[in-house]
RNA sequence: GGCGGCGUGGCCGAGUGGCUUAGGCAAGGGCCUGCAAAGCCCUGUACGCGGGUUCGAUUCCCGCCGCCGCCUCCA
Protein backbone atom coordinates (compact mmCIF):
# COMPACT_ATOMS: atom_id res chain seq x y z
CA UNK A 1 0.00 0.00 0.00
CA UNK A 2 0.68 3.60 -0.25
CA UNK A 3 0.71 4.72 3.63
CA UNK A 4 2.62 7.82 4.19
CA UNK A 5 3.42 8.92 8.06
CA UNK A 6 4.44 11.33 9.88
CA UNK A 7 7.38 10.04 11.85
CA UNK A 8 8.52 11.83 15.13
CA UNK A 9 12.00 10.05 15.17
CA UNK A 10 12.92 11.55 11.54
CA UNK A 11 10.55 14.89 11.33
CA UNK A 12 9.16 13.64 8.30
CA UNK A 13 6.81 11.84 6.46
CA UNK A 14 8.13 8.50 5.38
CA UNK A 15 6.50 5.57 3.49
CA UNK A 16 5.23 3.42 5.85
CA UNK A 17 6.67 0.14 4.42
CA UNK A 18 6.46 -2.69 7.65
CA UNK A 19 8.42 -5.49 8.84
CA UNK A 20 7.24 -7.76 7.28
CA UNK A 21 5.19 -7.57 4.63
CA UNK A 22 1.18 -7.55 5.21
CA UNK A 23 1.68 -7.20 8.73
CA UNK A 24 1.91 -4.33 11.16
CA UNK A 25 2.81 -4.18 14.80
CA UNK A 26 1.60 -1.24 16.62
CA UNK A 27 2.17 -0.37 20.36
CA UNK A 28 0.09 2.33 22.37
CA UNK A 29 0.90 3.60 25.62
CA UNK A 30 -2.32 3.53 27.56
CA UNK A 31 -3.35 4.79 30.73
CA UNK A 32 -2.08 4.86 33.80
CA UNK A 33 -5.03 3.85 35.67
CA UNK A 34 -5.24 6.47 38.30
CA UNK A 35 -8.77 7.82 37.35
CA UNK A 36 -11.17 6.89 34.36
CA UNK A 37 -11.06 7.92 30.84
CA UNK A 38 -11.89 11.60 29.84
CA UNK A 39 -12.29 12.19 25.75
CA UNK A 40 -9.01 13.23 24.96
CA UNK A 41 -7.70 9.83 25.96
CA UNK A 42 -10.27 8.39 23.40
CA UNK A 43 -9.36 10.94 20.91
CA UNK A 44 -6.09 8.96 20.71
CA UNK A 45 -7.87 5.44 20.33
CA UNK A 46 -9.93 6.54 17.60
CA UNK A 47 -7.11 7.48 15.71
CA UNK A 48 -5.41 4.37 15.98
CA UNK A 49 -8.61 2.59 15.75
CA UNK A 50 -9.00 4.63 12.22
CA UNK A 51 -4.84 3.96 11.18
CA UNK A 52 -6.13 0.29 11.95
CA UNK A 53 -9.04 0.00 10.17
CA UNK A 54 -7.20 1.57 7.02
CA UNK A 55 -4.34 -1.08 7.12
CA UNK A 56 -7.37 -3.45 7.85
CA UNK A 57 -8.92 -2.18 4.58
CA UNK A 58 -5.64 -2.66 2.58
CA UNK A 59 -5.29 -6.07 3.83
CA UNK A 60 -2.61 -5.85 6.58
CA UNK A 61 -2.95 -8.10 9.57
CA UNK A 62 -2.31 -5.81 12.50
CA UNK A 63 -1.42 -6.63 16.01
CA UNK A 64 -2.17 -4.11 18.20
CA UNK A 65 -0.77 -3.68 21.82
CA UNK A 66 -1.84 -1.13 24.66
CA UNK A 67 -0.36 -1.26 27.70
CA UNK A 68 -2.14 -0.83 31.17
CA UNK A 69 0.25 0.61 34.47
CA UNK A 70 -1.36 -0.15 37.17
CA UNK A 71 1.21 0.28 39.78
CA UNK A 72 2.52 4.32 40.23
CA UNK A 73 2.82 7.06 42.14
CA UNK A 74 -0.47 8.81 41.87
CA UNK A 75 -2.01 5.41 42.00
CA UNK A 76 -0.48 4.76 44.92
CA UNK A 77 -1.41 8.08 46.59
CA UNK A 78 -5.09 7.52 45.82
CA UNK A 79 -5.18 4.66 47.16
CA UNK A 80 -3.88 5.95 50.62
CA UNK A 81 -6.21 8.65 50.39
CA UNK A 82 -9.70 6.57 50.05
CA UNK A 83 -8.51 3.37 51.78
CA UNK A 84 -9.36 1.41 48.48
CA UNK A 85 -6.58 -0.97 47.94
CA UNK A 86 -4.32 0.35 44.96
CA UNK A 87 -4.91 -2.85 42.38
CA UNK A 88 -8.52 -2.54 43.27
CA UNK A 89 -8.56 1.34 42.31
CA UNK A 90 -6.40 0.17 38.98
CA UNK A 91 -8.67 -2.63 37.89
CA UNK A 92 -11.81 -0.72 38.27
CA UNK A 93 -10.46 1.84 36.31
CA UNK A 94 -8.93 -0.49 34.04
CA UNK A 95 -12.45 -1.65 33.36
CA UNK A 96 -13.50 1.71 32.34
CA UNK A 97 -11.38 2.05 29.70
CA UNK A 98 -12.70 -0.88 28.04
CA UNK A 99 -16.19 0.29 28.44
CA UNK A 100 -15.44 3.53 27.26
CA UNK A 101 -13.40 2.09 23.75
CA UNK A 102 -16.11 -0.33 23.27
CA UNK A 103 -18.70 2.20 23.56
CA UNK A 104 -17.13 4.78 20.89
CA UNK A 105 -16.35 1.48 18.57
CA UNK A 106 -12.82 1.01 18.79
CA UNK A 107 -11.76 -2.79 17.80
CA UNK A 108 -10.38 -3.94 21.10
CA UNK A 109 -6.35 -4.65 21.28
CA UNK A 110 -4.35 -7.59 20.31
CA UNK A 111 -3.33 -7.77 24.16
CA UNK A 112 -3.34 -5.49 26.97
CA UNK A 113 -0.88 -5.81 29.32
CA UNK A 114 -0.79 -4.60 32.80
CA UNK A 115 3.08 -3.59 34.32
CA UNK A 116 2.34 -5.61 37.07
CA UNK A 117 2.25 -8.87 35.34
CA UNK A 118 5.79 -7.79 33.77
CA UNK A 119 8.59 -7.66 36.19
CA UNK A 120 10.56 -10.72 35.13
CA UNK A 121 10.73 -9.18 31.72
CA UNK A 122 11.62 -6.01 33.87
CA UNK A 123 13.90 -7.09 35.76
CA UNK A 124 16.01 -8.80 32.67
CA UNK A 125 15.82 -5.52 30.32
CA UNK A 126 17.67 -3.57 33.33
CA UNK A 127 20.17 -6.72 34.15
CA UNK A 128 21.21 -6.16 30.17
CA UNK A 129 21.54 -2.43 30.43
CA UNK A 130 23.68 -3.10 34.00
CA UNK A 131 25.64 -5.61 31.90
CA UNK A 132 26.28 -3.17 29.07
CA UNK A 133 26.75 -0.17 31.31
CA UNK A 134 23.84 2.16 30.80
CA UNK A 135 22.22 1.57 33.86
CA UNK A 136 23.24 1.48 37.97
CA UNK A 137 22.49 0.33 41.34
CA UNK A 138 22.04 3.27 43.84
CA UNK A 139 20.83 2.72 47.20
CA UNK A 140 18.58 -0.11 45.94
CA UNK A 141 17.05 2.13 42.85
CA UNK A 142 18.00 1.42 39.31
CA UNK A 143 18.85 4.54 37.09
CA UNK A 144 19.62 4.96 33.31
CA UNK A 145 22.82 6.13 32.82
CA UNK A 146 22.35 9.72 30.09
CA UNK A 147 25.90 10.05 29.43
CA UNK A 148 26.46 6.52 28.11
CA UNK A 149 23.96 6.90 25.28
CA UNK A 150 24.77 9.37 23.34
CA UNK A 151 21.73 9.45 20.76
CA UNK A 152 19.50 10.27 24.24
CA UNK A 153 17.42 13.18 23.32
CA UNK A 154 17.26 12.96 19.82
CA UNK A 155 14.20 11.82 19.37
CA UNK A 156 12.64 14.73 20.66
CA UNK A 157 15.29 16.76 19.70
CA UNK A 158 16.69 17.84 23.18
CA UNK A 159 19.85 18.76 24.16
CA UNK A 160 20.97 17.16 27.28
CA UNK A 161 23.19 20.27 28.25
CA UNK A 162 20.34 23.15 27.46
CA UNK A 163 17.71 20.94 29.20
CA UNK A 164 16.61 22.16 32.63
CA UNK A 165 17.49 19.07 35.37
CA UNK A 166 14.58 17.45 36.65
CA UNK A 167 13.60 19.65 39.60
CA UNK A 168 13.50 16.02 42.14
CA UNK A 169 16.80 15.69 40.83
CA UNK A 170 18.63 18.68 42.30
CA UNK A 171 21.09 17.15 44.61
CA UNK A 172 20.13 13.52 44.58
CA UNK A 173 23.14 12.62 45.41
CA UNK A 174 22.29 8.80 43.79
CA UNK A 175 21.93 10.29 40.14
CA UNK A 176 25.06 10.37 38.50
CA UNK A 177 23.45 12.82 35.91
CA UNK A 178 20.23 15.30 37.49
CA UNK A 179 18.88 14.06 33.71
CA UNK A 180 19.13 10.29 34.52
CA UNK A 181 15.43 8.68 35.18
CA UNK A 182 14.69 5.49 37.22
CA UNK A 183 14.29 2.16 35.84
CA UNK A 184 12.90 0.74 39.33
CA UNK A 185 12.01 2.32 42.70
CA UNK A 186 13.63 0.92 45.58
CA UNK A 187 10.68 -0.21 48.38
CA UNK A 188 9.34 2.33 50.62
CA UNK A 189 7.11 1.26 53.36
CA UNK A 190 3.72 0.48 52.90
CA UNK A 191 3.74 0.04 49.31
CA UNK A 192 3.56 -2.69 47.22
CA UNK A 193 6.85 -4.29 45.78
CA UNK A 194 8.81 -6.95 44.12
CA UNK A 195 11.91 -8.61 44.39
CA UNK A 196 14.95 -8.19 41.99
CA UNK A 197 18.93 -8.96 42.32
CA UNK A 198 18.72 -5.69 43.73
CA UNK A 199 16.51 -5.21 46.56
CA UNK A 200 12.80 -5.16 46.39
CA UNK A 201 10.82 -2.50 44.78
CA UNK A 202 8.43 -1.28 42.18
CA UNK A 203 8.91 -0.31 38.37
CA UNK A 204 9.66 3.14 37.41
CA UNK A 205 7.12 4.54 34.49
CA UNK A 206 9.17 4.30 31.59
CA UNK A 207 10.85 0.83 31.74
CA UNK A 208 7.60 -1.15 31.90
CA UNK A 209 6.71 0.19 28.06
CA UNK A 210 10.09 -1.31 26.71
CA UNK A 211 9.62 -4.54 28.27
CA UNK A 212 5.98 -5.02 27.33
CA UNK A 213 6.18 -3.78 23.45
CA UNK A 214 9.03 -5.92 22.70
CA UNK A 215 8.00 -9.04 24.48
CA UNK A 216 4.75 -8.96 22.84
CA UNK A 217 5.74 -7.45 19.33
CA UNK A 218 9.60 -8.44 19.28
CA UNK A 219 12.98 -6.62 19.86
CA UNK A 220 12.07 -4.39 16.29
CA UNK A 221 8.50 -3.25 15.45
CA UNK A 222 6.76 -0.86 13.59
CA UNK A 223 4.49 1.19 14.86
CA UNK A 224 5.14 3.56 18.23
CA UNK A 225 2.27 5.90 19.25
CA UNK A 226 1.36 7.66 22.26
CA UNK A 227 0.14 11.78 23.10
CA UNK A 228 1.75 14.57 22.10
CA UNK A 229 2.75 15.28 25.79
CA UNK A 230 4.36 11.88 25.93
CA UNK A 231 7.37 12.63 23.68
CA UNK A 232 9.63 13.88 26.63
CA UNK A 233 10.31 12.38 27.99
CA UNK A 234 8.81 8.85 28.26
CA UNK A 235 9.25 8.35 24.75
CA UNK A 236 13.02 9.75 24.59
CA UNK A 237 13.55 7.19 27.78
CA UNK A 238 11.84 3.92 26.17
CA UNK A 239 13.59 4.32 23.43
CA UNK A 240 17.06 5.09 24.91
CA UNK A 241 16.14 2.03 27.61
CA UNK A 242 15.76 -0.72 24.89
CA UNK A 243 18.17 0.79 22.25
CA UNK A 244 21.39 0.83 24.70
CA UNK A 245 19.78 -2.72 25.23
CA UNK A 246 20.63 -3.57 21.88
CA UNK A 247 16.53 -3.55 20.26
CA UNK A 248 15.76 -1.85 17.64
CA UNK A 249 12.63 -0.78 19.21
CA UNK A 250 10.03 1.37 17.31
CA UNK A 251 10.32 2.00 13.32
CA UNK A 252 7.83 4.94 13.42
CA UNK A 253 6.76 7.08 16.30
CA UNK A 254 3.14 8.60 15.69
CA UNK A 255 2.43 11.61 18.19
CA UNK A 256 -1.28 12.49 18.84
CA UNK A 257 -2.51 15.73 18.81
CA UNK A 258 -3.72 17.27 22.11
CA UNK A 259 -7.39 17.97 23.22
CA UNK A 260 -7.62 20.95 24.69
CA UNK A 261 -10.40 22.25 27.10
CA UNK A 262 -10.67 26.33 28.18
CA UNK A 263 -7.33 26.90 26.29
CA UNK A 264 -5.34 24.11 28.39
CA UNK A 265 -4.20 20.17 27.64
CA UNK A 266 -7.10 18.25 29.12
CA UNK A 267 -5.37 16.06 32.19
CA UNK A 268 -6.48 14.63 35.49
CA UNK A 269 -3.88 16.69 37.04
CA UNK A 270 -5.46 19.93 35.59
CA UNK A 271 -8.47 18.89 36.62
CA UNK A 272 -10.42 20.24 33.21
CA UNK A 273 -11.43 16.92 31.81
CA UNK A 274 -14.82 15.92 30.20
CA UNK A 275 -14.96 12.09 30.69
CA UNK A 276 -16.56 9.65 27.98
CA UNK A 277 -19.07 8.47 30.58
CA UNK A 278 -19.92 11.87 30.76
CA UNK A 279 -20.01 13.13 27.06
CA UNK A 280 -22.13 10.70 26.08
CA UNK A 281 -24.98 11.50 27.82
CA UNK A 282 -25.52 14.65 25.92
CA UNK A 283 -24.52 13.38 22.43
CA UNK A 284 -24.51 9.53 20.57
CA UNK A 285 -21.56 8.10 20.96
CA UNK A 286 -21.64 7.94 16.99
CA UNK A 287 -21.20 11.42 17.17
CA UNK A 288 -18.63 11.91 19.33
CA UNK A 289 -16.69 9.72 17.45
CA UNK A 290 -16.88 11.56 14.16
CA UNK A 291 -15.81 14.92 16.18
CA UNK A 292 -13.07 12.92 17.43
CA UNK A 293 -12.01 11.61 14.91
CA UNK A 294 -12.78 14.48 11.89
CA UNK A 295 -9.59 16.74 12.95
CA UNK A 296 -6.56 15.37 11.67
CA UNK A 297 -4.65 13.43 14.10
CA UNK A 298 -1.98 15.38 14.60
CA UNK A 299 -3.54 18.66 15.41
CA UNK A 300 -4.53 20.32 18.49
CA UNK A 301 -7.97 20.16 18.92
CA UNK A 302 -10.20 22.63 21.50
CA UNK A 303 -13.00 20.76 22.99
CA UNK A 304 -16.56 22.78 22.24
CA UNK A 305 -20.17 21.72 22.21
CA UNK A 306 -20.41 24.01 19.20
CA UNK A 307 -17.89 21.78 17.34
CA UNK A 308 -19.48 18.90 18.78
CA UNK A 309 -22.86 19.75 17.64
CA UNK A 310 -21.80 20.58 14.11
CA UNK A 311 -19.89 17.38 13.79
CA UNK A 312 -23.42 16.02 15.03
CA UNK A 313 -25.59 17.35 11.80
CA UNK A 314 -22.63 16.38 9.68
CA UNK A 315 -22.23 12.78 10.65
CA UNK A 316 -26.35 12.82 10.80
CA UNK A 317 -26.25 13.81 6.97
CA UNK A 318 -23.89 11.04 6.20
CA UNK A 319 -26.33 8.88 8.34
CA UNK A 320 -29.90 9.91 6.51
CA UNK A 321 -28.13 9.29 3.54
CA UNK A 322 -27.71 5.31 4.27
CA UNK A 323 -30.95 5.25 5.08
CA UNK A 324 -33.01 6.68 2.63
CA UNK A 325 -30.36 5.06 0.28
CA UNK A 326 -30.80 1.64 1.81
CA UNK A 327 -34.51 1.58 1.23
CA UNK A 328 -34.29 1.97 -2.07
CA UNK A 329 -31.22 0.46 -3.45
CA UNK A 330 -29.63 -1.96 -0.86
CA UNK A 331 -26.27 -2.87 -1.21
CA UNK A 332 -22.87 -3.94 0.79
CA UNK A 333 -19.98 -2.09 1.05
CA UNK A 334 -17.60 -1.58 -2.11
CA UNK A 335 -14.25 -0.06 -2.47
CA UNK A 336 -13.81 3.19 -1.42
CA UNK A 337 -13.08 5.95 -3.79
CA UNK A 338 -9.66 7.12 -5.35
CA UNK A 339 -9.85 10.33 -3.78
CA UNK A 340 -10.44 9.10 -0.46
CA UNK A 341 -7.52 6.31 -0.35
CA UNK A 342 -5.33 8.87 -1.66
CA UNK A 343 -6.35 10.99 1.27
CA UNK A 344 -5.83 8.22 4.23
CA UNK A 345 -2.65 7.54 2.63
CA UNK A 346 -1.31 10.70 3.26
CA UNK A 347 -0.18 10.55 6.71
CA UNK A 348 -4.38 9.86 7.47
CA UNK A 349 -5.57 12.53 6.19
CA UNK A 350 -9.34 12.22 7.20
CA UNK A 351 -10.19 16.16 7.24
CA UNK A 352 -9.98 16.09 3.30
CA UNK A 353 -11.16 12.15 3.42
CA UNK A 354 -14.12 13.18 4.90
CA UNK A 355 -14.43 15.79 2.13
CA UNK A 356 -14.67 12.69 -0.28
CA UNK A 357 -17.75 11.01 1.58
CA UNK A 358 -19.62 14.16 1.88
CA UNK A 359 -19.20 14.82 -1.62
CA UNK A 360 -20.18 10.84 -2.64
CA UNK A 361 -23.40 11.50 -0.15
CA UNK A 362 -24.18 14.83 -2.25
CA UNK A 363 -23.90 12.64 -5.39
CA UNK A 364 -25.77 9.97 -4.25
CA UNK A 365 -28.46 11.97 -2.94
CA UNK A 366 -28.61 13.61 -6.02
CA UNK A 367 -28.86 10.53 -7.78
CA UNK A 368 -31.84 9.62 -5.33
CA UNK A 369 -33.57 12.51 -6.36
CA UNK A 370 -33.49 12.52 -9.66
CA UNK A 371 -34.03 8.25 -9.95
CA UNK A 372 -30.76 7.26 -11.20
CA UNK A 373 -31.06 4.14 -8.96
CA UNK A 374 -27.30 2.30 -10.62
CA UNK A 375 -25.91 5.50 -9.52
CA UNK A 376 -27.32 6.05 -6.03
CA UNK A 377 -26.33 2.03 -5.24
CA UNK A 378 -23.04 2.48 -6.42
CA UNK A 379 -22.66 5.60 -4.15
CA UNK A 380 -23.84 3.84 -1.16
CA UNK A 381 -21.61 1.26 -2.37
CA UNK A 382 -18.76 3.91 -1.56
CA UNK A 383 -19.89 5.55 1.37
CA UNK A 384 -20.73 2.41 3.24
CA UNK A 385 -16.69 1.24 2.57
CA UNK A 386 -15.50 4.68 3.74
CA UNK A 387 -17.71 4.88 6.53
CA UNK A 388 -16.53 1.72 7.83
CA UNK A 389 -12.74 2.91 7.68
CA UNK A 390 -13.75 5.47 9.57
CA UNK A 391 -15.62 3.20 12.21
CA UNK A 392 -18.94 5.55 11.64
CA UNK A 393 -20.57 2.88 9.41
CA UNK A 394 -24.37 3.74 10.30
CA UNK A 395 -25.76 0.42 9.56
CA UNK A 396 -23.02 -0.91 12.14
CA UNK A 397 -24.14 2.40 14.99
CA UNK A 398 -27.83 1.69 14.56
CA UNK A 399 -29.58 -0.14 17.01
CA UNK A 400 -32.70 -1.27 16.32
CA UNK A 401 -34.70 -2.32 20.36
CA UNK A 402 -36.64 -5.24 20.25
CA UNK A 403 -39.59 -2.61 20.52
CA UNK A 404 -38.75 -1.20 17.07
CA UNK A 405 -41.39 -3.44 15.74
CA UNK A 406 -44.07 -2.54 17.97
CA UNK A 407 -43.57 1.31 17.71
CA UNK A 408 -43.52 1.07 14.12
CA UNK A 409 -47.22 -0.51 14.22
CA UNK A 410 -48.22 2.34 16.69
CA UNK A 411 -46.59 4.84 14.64
CA UNK A 412 -48.46 3.70 11.59
CA UNK A 413 -51.68 3.84 12.52
CA UNK A 414 -51.29 7.12 13.36
CA UNK A 415 -49.90 8.24 10.31
CA UNK A 416 -52.26 6.56 8.78
CA UNK A 417 -54.70 8.96 10.14
CA UNK A 418 -52.90 12.10 9.15
CA UNK A 419 -53.17 10.79 5.62
CA UNK A 420 -56.72 10.57 5.67
CA UNK A 421 -56.67 13.91 7.17
CA UNK A 422 -54.66 15.19 4.39
CA UNK A 423 -56.90 13.73 1.79
CA UNK A 424 -59.35 15.74 3.17
CA UNK A 425 -57.14 18.37 3.03
CA UNK A 426 -57.72 18.89 6.61
CA UNK A 427 -54.07 20.48 7.37
CA UNK A 428 -54.68 21.60 11.27
CA UNK A 429 -55.34 17.90 12.01
CA UNK A 430 -52.61 16.38 10.27
CA UNK A 431 -50.58 18.60 11.52
CA UNK A 432 -51.72 18.23 14.99
CA UNK A 433 -51.41 14.25 14.67
CA UNK A 434 -47.20 15.51 13.00
CA UNK A 435 -46.67 17.88 16.27
CA UNK A 436 -47.83 15.15 18.98
CA UNK A 437 -45.36 12.48 17.37
CA UNK A 438 -42.56 14.85 17.29
CA UNK A 439 -42.86 16.13 20.71
CA UNK A 440 -42.93 12.40 21.38
CA UNK A 441 -39.46 12.05 19.47
CA UNK A 442 -40.72 11.09 16.68
CA UNK A 443 -39.84 13.02 13.57
CA UNK A 444 -42.16 12.87 10.11
CA UNK A 445 -40.97 13.42 6.63
CA UNK A 446 -43.25 13.52 3.89
CA UNK A 447 -41.28 11.43 1.31
CA UNK A 448 -42.24 10.72 -2.84
CA UNK A 449 -42.38 7.36 -1.64
CA UNK A 450 -45.06 8.19 1.70
CA UNK A 451 -43.99 9.27 4.71
CA UNK A 452 -40.77 7.97 6.81
CA UNK A 453 -40.21 8.15 10.52
CA UNK A 454 -37.31 8.14 12.82
CA UNK A 455 -36.45 9.16 16.02
CA UNK A 456 -34.88 11.89 16.14
C1' G B 1 16.39 29.77 28.92
C1' G B 2 15.99 25.17 25.33
C1' C B 3 12.85 22.15 21.89
C1' G B 4 8.35 21.39 18.84
C1' G B 5 3.85 23.22 16.75
C1' C B 6 -0.10 26.59 15.56
C1' G B 7 -2.63 31.47 13.94
C1' U B 8 -7.43 30.28 7.11
C1' G B 9 -13.97 33.46 5.43
C1' G B 10 -19.65 33.69 11.42
C1' C B 11 -17.88 28.67 13.60
C1' C B 12 -15.17 23.87 12.81
C1' G B 13 -11.52 22.40 9.53
C1' A B 14 -8.28 20.95 4.77
C1' G B 15 -4.88 22.72 1.21
C1' U B 16 -1.64 25.01 -2.47
C1' G B 17 3.66 29.51 -5.40
C1' G B 18 -0.81 31.86 -10.12
C1' C B 19 -8.48 27.25 -11.46
C1' U B 20 -9.98 23.88 -5.79
C1' U B 21 -14.94 28.64 -4.29
C1' A B 22 -11.73 21.43 -0.16
C1' G B 23 -15.58 19.62 3.04
C1' G B 24 -19.07 20.25 7.17
C1' C B 25 -22.06 23.53 10.33
C1' A B 26 -24.56 28.19 10.61
C1' A B 27 -26.70 32.41 7.42
C1' G B 28 -29.28 34.47 2.95
C1' G B 29 -31.81 33.39 -1.90
C1' G B 30 -34.13 29.59 -4.94
C1' C B 31 -36.32 24.58 -6.37
C1' C B 32 -39.35 20.86 -4.12
C1' U B 33 -43.57 20.55 -0.27
C1' G B 34 -50.59 21.86 1.52
C1' C B 35 -47.02 23.56 5.34
C1' A B 36 -42.75 21.45 7.06
C1' A B 37 -38.53 18.27 7.20
C1' A B 38 -34.93 16.12 4.26
C1' G B 39 -32.56 16.86 -0.28
C1' C B 40 -30.63 19.68 -4.46
C1' C B 41 -28.85 24.53 -6.77
C1' C B 42 -26.77 29.49 -5.89
C1' U B 43 -24.35 33.24 -2.57
C1' G B 44 -20.19 35.00 1.22
C1' U B 45 -14.85 35.94 -0.74
C1' A B 46 -10.64 34.11 3.96
C1' C B 47 -5.78 33.12 4.81
C1' G B 48 -2.25 37.12 12.48
C1' C B 49 1.10 41.78 11.57
C1' G B 50 5.50 44.03 8.99
C1' G B 51 9.21 43.33 5.55
C1' G B 52 11.82 40.33 1.69
C1' U B 53 12.36 36.77 -2.61
C1' U B 54 9.27 36.40 -7.16
C1' C B 55 6.25 38.39 -13.11
C1' G B 56 2.91 36.70 -8.98
C1' A B 57 2.46 34.50 -2.16
C1' U B 58 -2.33 32.55 2.06
C1' U B 59 1.37 29.02 0.38
C1' C B 60 9.03 30.27 0.39
C1' C B 61 12.60 33.42 3.70
C1' C B 62 13.35 37.05 7.89
C1' G B 63 11.38 39.79 12.02
C1' C B 64 7.30 40.72 15.30
C1' C B 65 2.74 39.68 17.96
C1' G B 66 -0.55 36.06 19.99
C1' C B 67 -1.64 30.99 21.33
C1' C B 68 -0.60 25.69 22.55
C1' G B 69 2.51 21.52 24.07
C1' C B 70 7.13 19.54 26.19
C1' C B 71 11.66 20.37 29.24
C1' U B 72 8.21 17.51 36.41
C1' C B 73 3.22 12.96 36.69
C1' C B 74 0.00 13.33 32.25
C1' A B 75 -2.94 10.17 25.76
Amino acid sequence: MALQLYDTGSRSVRQFEPLEPGKASIYLCGLTVQGPPHIGHVRNWVNVDILRRWLGYNGVEVTYIRNVTDIDDKILVKSAETGEPWWALAFRNEREIISAEQVLGCLPPSYEPRATGHITEMIELMQRLIDSGHAYVADGDVYFDVRSFPPYGSLSGQDVDKMDAAGDSVGDARKRDPHDFALWKSVKPGEPSWPTPWGRGRPGWHLECSAMATKYLGPTFDIHGGGMDLLFPHHENERAQSNAAGDGFARYWLHNGLLTMSGEKMSKSLGNTLLVREIVKHWRPVEVRYYLGAAHYRSAMEYSPTALDDAAAAYRRIENFVEKATAVVPTSAGAVPDAFGRAMDDDLGVPAALGVLHETVRAGNSALADGAKETAREALAEVLAMTRVLGIDPTVWETPSDLTPVLDVLVQVALGQRQGARERKDYAAADAIRAQLSAAGVVVEDTPDGPRWSLG
